[in-house]
DNA sequence: ACGCCGGCGTAC
DNA sequence: GACGTACGCCGGCGTA
């Protein structure tokens, strides 16, 4: 590392970026501090990151420079700083000064010049200068000891990067930049030369005046009108693009030296703002400043705490309201585990562990006190032990994962994250592969459980308060906490299958695949591995030279509608046989084979995880194995439901809401058509037909019908008329017409839509209808696509947010009920609109009665929320 | 041998 | 560029 480095930052760049990538939020008094908040981190970062010796940040004017002068029209494009920007940067400018970080400014100037100027001025001052900045203009300056760092990406260029990057090397930058032009700085370059161009003629004529030189001698009319019209703007642009190196910058190379620690002025100043997670890590970072200071040399030190591990002392737990705890089991399978070990932690940087029967103990009195929070970071394994051991929580738990899940949906919520996120990181990694830091297992999993109890005590007051502020407690503590019991009992419960059946179908369908993996191998040179879509391509497109489609990024897509194109042509049968050996290799593979093998050996069923925390909508997912998704469209596929049976005794019930998008949809948008016909039990494809085709009800053909309701679908998942028209392989010109009528026919439905858009451009969210919210800081992206993206997500999540958000409470409720009850019935699957019940007989109608009343009942729309049962012995008969 | 990624296909 | 939310299989490729 070099001895002496020198950062110099662009913190206006800083500024801009913090502001976009946070949404805003407010501090106590109510003024934005988003961009306070991260400008604070990214320096943090980079200053525990490079551990600079010195450092300079470089600040903008307000008025113009003299670039303004030279050109009226020089950031033209700029539209002025977002209202909630401007008193930022006044702030940012006090915690610069808090933090005692030199920085220049110098009127008439921008802080490009004075990067420029402290590079040339001070370079041999210096071991390494790194210039922390997004600005390419700046990568003039890179040579042998000034590199440019790209934060964002993490990135160092020297001028072989830049080469790499750019195409020409760093005396070429303001040449290249002349003629391509900046569109950022409103910097019109030569209309007519690309990037591309820009760099084949530097490399090879090496300078912009030695292009004019020989302009004469260029060939093509782009490059001559160029070098003749425009050459005005090229060099107008060098003039503008070149960065003055000669500025005052009223401070001398020594005087960027510093040395940061957290004085009580910023601490003060922080807390005034409202923020907390920073607070913590500066806090931490002058708790290593102090024992730094009695044995050595200082770094800044960004690190997590180092957690003492205390002996176990029952007093500090019983005074305590707070208590964190992460649970060790000696297997992952629900039905064998035992505890190995308990880890609590009741105070700042102290956990203490208990591992054999003491822990047992321990767990089982601290759950049952009803006046205590247990903040843990895996509730529903607690429940698995509570449910074997057949004891009740008393205590209220708040599980961080979870909490995140709901204030920060589609970010990550691990405890590493978390842990990073809030504390600075500190969850040491168990990694299988090294050898153990010690040889001794235990000492690890003790390091870690440590550290983990830590996190979730620490965390859980952050949670809770971001929870609070962004009005997301009632769906955290009502909804999703209320759920985890539920799936606890039923990933539990399992489901039990028929293994007789598995393997008898497993038999069948391998028989099947070996048969058309010969009648392919008849009409291949050589034999080829139908799960390769390497091999399918190369069989299909080279050796049989079928005509080529759609292409993927590593070659020929051989994708089902590739497939099904290729096989309606005739020109071949290989095609149809592929097709074939897909639908039934991936029912054997994904799971006829695969199922059986999940059944567990003390309980002889199949035990799913229903995951809270995955779904960024608020959906559950499942997963080892998924039965979300066993396949119904087919009847090959949809055969295997069969093996699906109830247990000894018991039937099986489903309840499946009816429509329940489209309903929600017909509610939000309060289309008068399509609440009519959901109040008169009409048929809405048939009827959404009618209307996008101009047919009475009546003469609507089946084909008809699902064309339209491709369309509603399409609709919800803001599909274009591109992608409908691939989905029913009609034109693009037909595909239009019908969403076009759909939008006339429905218009409310339009202006809901465009509506959901705006309102989450306003507030940065989207939401449900009982409050769950979506986060999209891509709606404000400047990239269409990406932007586009977030507007589909922003038009999805409130209609499969709110679904997911009902048949939830339906769950919580019902179980209520049963519970109330004592019914020996059990709740065993969840399918986002199904719910499927094993029932004891003697409870069937009862059961019938209960589902209905919980599920239709769960909130009061303007349309009515339909619940279609089935009873049968397996799941394939639940009609 | 193992892990990661792309392509593909299943569900709602 | 073009349809939202998931999970999981397989082959292929890079690293060990």
């Amino acid at each position: 590392m070099a001895k002496n480095r020198l950062i110099i930052v662009d913190i206006s760049s800083f500024i801009f970026r913090a502001f976009y990538a946070i949404r805003v939020l407010h501090s106590p008094e109510g003024v934005p501090v988003n961009a306070v908040h991260g400008v604070l981190s990214m320096l943090l970062k980079l200053l525990s990151k490079y551990q600079p010796s010195h450092i300079l940040l470089a600040r903008d004017t307000k008025g113009g420079s003299f670039r303004n002068e030279l050109y009226d029209q020089y950031k033209a494009n700029r539209s002025a700083p977002p209202e909630e920007l401007v008193p930022q940067f006044d702030l940012i400018k006090q915690l610069i000064d808090h933090m005692g970080l030199p920085s220049s400014t110098v009127e008439g100037f921008e802080a490009d010049d004075l990067i420029g100027s402290a590079c040339v001025q001070w370079k041999s001052e210096f071991d390494e200068i790194l210039i922390a900045s997004g600005d390419k203009d700046l990568m003039q300056f890179i040579g042998d000891n000034v590199k440019m760092l790209d934060t964002m990406k993490d990135k160092i260029y020297d001028r072989d990067g830049v080469f790499e990057k750019m195409g020409v090397y760093p005396e070429q930058i303001v040449d290249y930049l002349s003629m391509v032009g900046d569109a950022s700085d409103n910097i019109p370059g030569m209309k007519g030369i690309g990037a591309k161009g820009a760099a084949k003629l530097l490399a090879e004529h090496g300078t912009l005046d030695q292009c004019i030189e020989i302009k004469d001698t260029l060939k093509g009319k782009k490059l001559t009108t160029a070098f003749g019209e425009y050459l005005e703007d090229g060099l107008l642009s060098k003039s503008l693009i070149e960065i003055k190196t000669d500025v005052d910058l009223g401070l001398s190379a020594k005087d960027s030296g510093f040395s940061f620690y957290p004085e009580d002025s910023l601490i003060e100043f922080l807390r005034g703002l409202g923020f907390k997670s920073a607070l913590v890590k500066l806090e931490d970072m002058k708790f290593a400043h102090h024992q730094a200071d009695q044995g050595g040399e200082f770094s800044v030190n960004t690190d997590g705490p180092s957690i003492a591990s205390k002996e176990y002392d029952e007093s500090q737990v019983k005074e305590a309201s707070l208590i964190g705890l992460d649970i060790q089991y000696t297997s992952q399978n629900p039905y064998e585990f035992e505890i190995f070990s308990i880890a609590i932690s009741t105070k700042k940087n102290e956990a203490t562990f208990i591992s054999g029967e003491q822990s047992h103990k321990v767990l089982l009195d601290i759950i049952d006190r009803s006046d205590l929070t247990i903040s843990v970071s895996d509730y529903k394994s607690l429940l698995y032990f509570c449910i074997k051991n057949k004891t009740q929580i008393k205590a209220n738990i708040f599980d961080i994962v979870q909490a995140q899940f709901v204030a920060n949906a589609g970010e990550k919520n691990n405890v590493e994250f978390l842990s990073d996120k809030f504390l600075g990181s500190g969850i040491p990694v168990y990694d299988k592969k090294k050898p153990l830091a010690s040889d001794n297992e235990e000492e690890v999993v003790r390091e870690i459980s440590l550290a983990r109890a830590h996190t979730a005590f620490r965390v859980k007051e952050f949670l809770y308060e971001e929870l609070e502020r962004k009005e997301l407690l009632p769906i955290f503590e009502k909804l999703d906490n209320q759920l985890t019991p539920i799936l606890a009992r039923m990933e539990f419960e399992g489901v039990h299958i028929n293994s007789a059946f598995f393997s008898d179908y497993e038999k069948e369908l391998q028989e099947k695949l070996d048969g058309l993996q010969a009648k392919v191998d008849a009409l291949s040179m050589e034999p080829v591995n139908l799960n390769s879509p390497k091999q399918v391509g190369a069989l299909l497109f080279e050796e049989l030279g079928l005509p080529v489609g759609k292409k993927t990024k590593t070659g020929y897509s051989t994708d089902s509608s590739v497939l099904e194109d290729l096989a309606s042509k005739g020109l071949s049968e290989v095609p149809g046989l592929i097709l074939e050996y897909r639908e039934v290799g991936k029912l054997l593979s994904t799971y006829v084979k695969a199922i059986p093998e999940l059944v567990n050996s003390v309980s002889g069923r199949i035990h799913t995880h229903f995951n809270q925390n995955i779904a960024a909508t608020g959906r559950l997912s499942s997963n080892h194995p998924n039965l979300q998704n066993i396949p119904i469209r087919s009847e090959m596929g949809r055969r295997i439901r069969k093996g699906f049976i109830a247990g000894p005794g018991k039937i099986l019930l489903a309840a499946d809401y009816s429509q329940v998008e489209l309903r929600l949809l017909a509610h939000f948008s309060k289309d008068k058509t399509m609440i009519s016909a959901f109040k008169n039990g009409i048929d809405i494809h048939r009827r959404t037909a009618s209307e996008i085709m101009g047919v009475p009800v009546e003469d609507v053909s089946s084909n008809d019908r699902s064309k339209a309701k491709a369309v509603n679908f399409g609709l919800m998942y803001g599909q274009s008329s591109f992608g409908l028209a691939a989905a029913l392989k009609i034109s693009r010109k037909e595909a239009k017409e019908y969403i076009t009528n759909y939008f006339e026919r429905f218009s409310s439905v339009k202006g809901y839509l465009d509506e959901l858009k705006e309102e989450c451009e306003r507030t940065g969210f989207s939401k449900t209808l009982l409050g769950r919210k979506r986060y999209l800081p891509d709606i404000h992206s400047t990239n269409r696509t990406v932007k586009a993206n977030a507007e589909r997500v922003a038009i999805n999540s409130p209609i499969q947010g709110t679904a997911a958000d009902i048949i939830k409470q339906a769950m919580i409720d019902i179980q209520k009920v049963m519970d109330d009850k004592n019914l020996k019935s059990k709740m065993i699957l969840q399918v986002h609109d199904e719910l499927i019940f094993e029932v004891v007989e003697s409870e069937l109608e009862e059961m019938k009665v209960i589902l209905r009343n919980g599920m239709e009942n769960v909130v009061d729309l303007s349309v009515p929320l339909d619940v279609d049962m089935g009873v049968g012995v397996n799941w394939f008969d639940l009609k």
